[in-house]
DNA sequence: GATGAATGAGTATTCATTCAT
DNA sequence: GATGAATGAATACTCATTCAT
């Protein structure tokens, strides 16, 4: 029975490990070069397998693509809403939190090109589009909103729509993530994402607080 | 003067218009699908010309995008600086018509696919990533750039780093730029741009005056 | 005015004759090698063509395919049923002249090759077997069934069930379309089509006449 | 008689009837989707193996094929030839026994896709249309035209072409074999295979009876 | 023997670019 | 200048075949 159950052992590990694998690889070349531009003999190879093998784990290049933006974001998106609610607190120390968490992932990961694939795409992609909005984007601006809310109820705020509110509060974050994407490899310098989020968050939750335009 | 100056010739007059009116058609279409989705029959069509007749003003595929962006926002950012120079004031005042200024070319034109066609190609057109960080980007940075340190030096604003205030201050128009061109076809709502940026301009303001995290 | 109105003369020649040059090559390669194993590339060639031309005038393999058969054999049929309406006479005459038409197409065209190409695919184009099966089939065993009909009700004919005697008629015809195209060049002599239908068509037009087993 | 008689072992019978159930379900892919369209992984779902173990027993598609052609077609005529062997008899009765014997086939199980699938893959299989073409098509004419020799002989029949009357008999055979592949699926209503083929084989018979043309 | 994951050669199709008219 | 027919390089996708397990 034993040899049964474990059948082809080297084999199954690869085979649960490849999707991940795939995915990472595309997520490289997508970045690099946007969805069309991208060819599967790349992405293939820089899995290391051949591109007939690709199409055993996905039926095309669009649901590759699909599962790329799925698998790269959601977790992150669920990490953080997980930390918001184990780490209750002041409003501004949440937004600052929530911030400083993803400046953290830009900083250190390839995240940003999610959003750069999806801007460039999403006329080609109305479905993934919808996806990322309902997702990613309104459950992101949500969290917020709803912090916001908190922090105004609580007089931490000053009354703001807190629709403008929460985009006020991401947009550096949208930013910075575009600057790393797009412009950083040909600015001279790096943008240190971390250090600019800090202030950013600053002059917005103090803007925030200030009653109104003294 | 001669060739500028005989409007009575319309052909003539056509000839001389047709490289924008293919500019035009081209930014249709490349804000539609992307560059590489783009087909030049379908710039040809829209323009009203064949496609060999595209071949006569611009060389390939590539030098029409780039014409695209070149003349789509270069005007646009001339005009401002113009119109800061011509009415000098408070510093928050001047970032509060600028702002304005382009909230109101992203509610009322097609601009807001220009950043975008750039976030998605920069990694195929190195070249133009590098024209846009240059003369557009970098040139409207040190633009707000200078407008804080002005603020800064009369007292109306609390000493902040400029390079990161200035994104700051931008930050908003691009989130508006994107939601625009990316989001609200599938969003319920329209976000109105306009009053966004006037809500998050006067956020931002705000926390630049403020004196602190008091 | 003359030069515009008869724009590239060259040209427009070719033009009007492409579709049938492609259709005529493509009714060689489909003949030789079958719907599947054909290569596009070869059509081309055969056409003396560029494999996009092909897709200037034929939006895909399968169009071509159709093409190939509705342009092969609707003129021949309806040949045959001019000059049956122009050539009136016994029935047995009728059946004669329609029988050796055919087989005189049979002997000196490759249109043998087309019930061969329906044959084999007809499982894959159910469509183009649905419009064979009513634009060819139906309507010449129909017409065959009207002769047959006509020959019963003057008594030159025994009364027989005219769908099968039909079919008994044109079954030698569909032998000898197969054969030519299926066996033929791998058997060692040539089959005398004209004079096989010829002999064929007597023992069938005797055992009509007949009048019974006697 | 030792592995023949050990039914009692399941796993063994399983695997001697094998390469029978593989030709079975290849027949039936073939006949359904013709030789090239057909794949293997069908094949080997419906024949209830893998991909792999199909080339345990045949070493390609082509010979796969092959074997299909054989295993489906010799022991069918092989029986025919027996049952004219030991029922002699006057020449129009083995006749209509030869024609009622494929009839019944023909109504009963699948074999008419063999010669379909015969025309449709003789360019591409030249080796299996000569053995085809000699073990079946030449040895099922030179039965006919013993016996059609026999019935001149004995004054049954007028003095015909045999190849020619052979082929006259047999046609309607190919007629109704390539009518029930073909065009059944898609006609609104069936052929009646026996009873088409003994209304034939009664007008071909009445003609060769018959003294000319009378 | 049996499996099915992996391979890569083969092909239909697209579209930027050219050039004869 | 303007046209649009022609080209052919480029690429997603399929599927017969192999082979480690």
């Amino acid at each position: 029975m034993a040899l049964q159950s474990q059948p082809a052992r080297r084999w199954r590990r690869r085979k649960d490990a490849r999707p991940a694998e795939i995915v990472t690889a595309a997520l490289e070349v997508f970045a690099e070069r946007g969805f069309s531009a991208a060819r599967l003999d790349d992405v293939a190879a820089r899995a290391g397998i051949s591109k007939g093998t690709l199409y055993l784990y996905f039926p095309s290049k669009e649901e590759l693509f699909k599962a790329v933006v799925r698998e790269a974001l959601l977790p992150n998106l669920e990490r953080v809403e997980r930390l918001l609610r184990t780490h209750p607190g002041p409003a501004a120390a949440q937004l600052e939190m929530m911030v400083s968490q993803i400046g953290a992932l830009l900083q250190g990961t390839q995240i940003g090109v999610i959003p750069k694939l999806i801007i460039a795409e999403a006329g080609n992609f109305p479905e993934l589009a919808r996806f990322y909005l309902k997702e990613v984007v309104q459950r992101g601006l949500g969290l917020l909103a709803g912090i916001l809310e908190r922090g105004i109820a609580s007089g931490e705020f000053r009354a703001v729509d807190v629709g403008h509110g929460a985009r006020t509060v991401i947009a550096p974050v949208l930013l910075a993530a575009i600057w790393k994407t797009t412009f950083e490899a040909h600015a001279g310098a790096r943008l240190d994402a971390e250090a600019f989020l800090r202030a950013a968050v600053d002059v917005v939750l103090s803007g925030l607080r200030a009653d109104g335009r003294g």
